[in-house]
DNA sequence: CGACTTCTTGAGGATATTCAAGAATAGTGG
DNA sequence: CCACTATTCTTGAATATCCTCAAGAAGTCG
């Protein structure tokens, strides 16, 4: 088994064709000849599985099945088993994203994952990733790289639960969920109040009054599950400390 | 350049006999005849740095200066620029740790490193790293299931700061302190007080007021720089959540 | 030994939590 | 399609916790 990845130095060009069908096409970089099409059918074979809401990809303490995920459709939360019941979110997963990353050379998972909306998810044996990292150095370079940014969200994580204020957290949140879904000026809140709370360190009540307050300000507007953020200069203001009053009417 | 990095799907095995004087000595794999002496002479060179207290071994914002770094003596501390001029420690780095893992891929550093004590700093060119992962698969094994640990730090450290008490902070931070001096009693605190608040999301003096509480209570001695847990047990109810009144006289 | 920084501790005030009850939503079965 | 139940969400008032500001103590370094 000559399964490996390639130590990068360099950062990973992206102008380069991918196939659209296949599960690995953020790490799939044949590079094709300029004009040409991207080929249509995958060059690996595609497994997938369907989740329904609610429903788990793994539990904590499941042995690791030698897999790698890739989320195509829906949302997935990542957690772990907080002392006194509670569950302590690690991460909310949208489409594109790598699951098991964090389970790569471990025998048991140490999170569990959990479907918030109907979810299709493919997934990679180990084996076959491999053999692609070795045939495409550049998809070894990519690989490496997802590694890297895995890291870099953690940091970026911890950094939100240190903000002391909680509607600088909040801020932060809708932002961030505004930037995963690149380009777009809406965004969704599948998860619960209690998730949002477990992932920021804050209570789901405290979560509620937040966004209130960003909506009686109008800053915020919220459908279903759906959100934009009408007032976007002014969230990113508390997303960088600047005060907002939880229970004020609104003034201005 | 041939540099690659086995996917590993196994755990690794640690009975393995390891050049001492080598500074890839957790990664520098190759299995001795049993009974024989492990090799002198390293297998790579050594270069190595001194760094006195205060001093940087990288700044944010530089460029990654294509090598990784061993802490052989001494102790350091990852931080990155918060909002408002205060720094967010990362993480707090011992004797045996690795240092650049989060840059593996990127170009320029996102986090600053200064040395909290005088330490001894062993580099290691990304070039001979690898040579080394094609030589040994075993290696390569180690060397992912340190990327593994990493990111299971951080979720250890996130799981902190979500904890809502402050004396739970500090008491898990004591505990995870005495954890990675593996095996002793005893352990040490080379930051400063701000520091550790900046690393749990605390003030300093919040850190100061929680250490003086468990220093009255018994449960905590402190020298200079030296802790014991005298009563671990305790300290250990403390972080599971036990309450613990700050500015209140010794009841029992 | 003296100047500097860091640490400790106090009092007051701001903020998030707790507890609880009512409103909205989702899910179920008729 | 609608009613009914269960869950989740919102909001209020009171409390506990942590932060701010500040001054004195202890430690560090030249």
């Amino acid at each position: 088994m000559a399964n490996r990845l390639r130590l990068v130095t360099g950062s990973v060009a992206d102008h380069i064709r991918r196939c659209q069908a296949c599960p690995l096409n953020a790490l799939c970089l044949d590079e094709a000849p300029p004009g040409s099409l991207p080929p249509q059918q995958p060059c690996l074979e595609q497994r997938c599985v369907q989740l329904h809401g609610g429903e788990h990809l793994f539990r904590v303490s499941d042995t690791v099945d030698q897999q790698l995920h890739i989320l195509r459709k829906g949302d997935i939360k990542l957690y772990q088993h907080g002392r006194e019941g509670g569950q302590h979110i690690i991460e909310f997963l949208g489409p594109g994203a790598w699951i098991g990353l964090e389970s790569l050379n471990e025998e048991r998972r140490h999170a569990g994952a959990v479907a918030l909306t109907d979810c299709e998810i493919a997934s990679v044996p180990y084996a076959m990733l491999t053999s692609l990292l070795d045939r495409q150095p550049r998809s070894a370079e990519a690989f490496g790289h997802l590694l890297s940014c895995t890291i870099a969200r953690h940091q970026q994580h911890a950094a939100m639960l240190r903000s002391t204020s909680a509607a600088q957290r909040v801020a932060q949140f809708l932002l961030q969920r505004l930037e995963q879904a690149h380009g777009y000026a809406k965004a969704t809140l599948p998860m619960s109040r209690q998730d949002i709370a477990d992932y920021l360190g804050l209570t789901s009540s405290t979560v509620s009054r937040c966004l209130s307050a960003l909506r009686r300000r109008g800053w915020l507007s919220m459908g279903q599950r759906a959100f934009t953020l009408p007032g976007r200069a002014d969230v990113e203001r508390v997303a960088a400390g600047a005060p907002l009053a939880l229970d004020d009417a609104v003034t201005s």
